[in-house]
DNA sequence: GAAAATCCAGAGTATTTTAGTATGCTTTAG
DNA sequence: CTAAAGCATACTAAAATACTCTGGATTTTC
């Protein structure tokens, strides 16, 4: 159970970018060094939350990345499960929408397939329920 | 965030030696054919079971394994840890007892491990409390 | 309009983890 | 004694992960 480098770094690089909302366009080059991560990583990484359009990109000289949205409507389970992929504990319990064509067929594991399906609902529920904003409000 | 098939077996078996508890000391090849697992990878697997000492097992002709307490004491979340190890989302938040000792050290890293340790507890929270005997219960 | 700073894209690679095999030994009932 | 079972450890193949590499495209500034 444990979470993909994407998408620790994701998370940290949408906290950082979360801090400096108002601020403009900050450059990949900075966020890199600063939460120390491989700048060609992070580039990787950004692709996908552009595309999934949880930020904004601006090229050329005083380019750079900034959130699509304010942070308290930026939920980290949109950005881990852009990341990561769908939470998905087993490969039985693959995602919301066809819940009931990839079962193991196998005599109990449809017991054990409520566990999965609890699990990974529960996950959802944690992730889906906490903002940017709300980590920012955590600095103590 | 997947669970490995480590984890994935053991709660399978484990649920099926519930099923048959009562009848004794379960041979692992029977267990093995109907959940469809490799014996061979099946006994790694109840080796770590049997070390932990959530089963019994009797050696030689007649032998097999059992539960070594009734389905309603066993938590899924002890099968999980000790065949996956420690819920660790991401390696800052390793364990319960060196929680400070392993920082990141890193600007922001601190909002982000808030966070890695409310997803840590909430899934444990979640495995801690669900037993054996919960499962066989769902069966409809 | 050249240069520099930045984003963008895709291929390639090295490491680690995972999932499983292989081999052989030990114990016990009958 | 033999067959059925558990026990132990080493090995390996495949997949996933975490990057690196190379080369481009865009935009501002001088």
């Amino acid at each position: 159970m444990r979470l993909s480098s994407r998408g620790e770094y994701g998370v940290r690089a949408m906290i950082h970018l979360a801090l400096n909302y108002h601020q403009g366009f900050i450059p990949l080059s900075s966020i890199a060094s600063a939460e120390d991560i491989s700048q060609q990583y992070l580039e990787q990484i950004f692709a996908s939350l552009r595309r999934s359009g949880l930020i904004l990109s601006n090229r050329g000289v005083k380019g750079g990345y900034t959130l699509a949205l304010p942070p308290q409507s930026i939920y980290v389970g949109d950005i881990i499960r852009v990341l990561d992929g769908p939470i998905t504990p087993v490969g039985c319990v693959s995602d919301e929408g066809d819940e009931d064509d990839s079962r193991c067929g196998k005599s109990n594991s449809c017991l054990a397939r409520n566990l999965w399906l609890k699990l990974r609902d529960h996950i959802n529920q944690l992730l889906d329920s906490i903002t940017l904003q709300d980590m920012l409000n955590w600095k103590q």
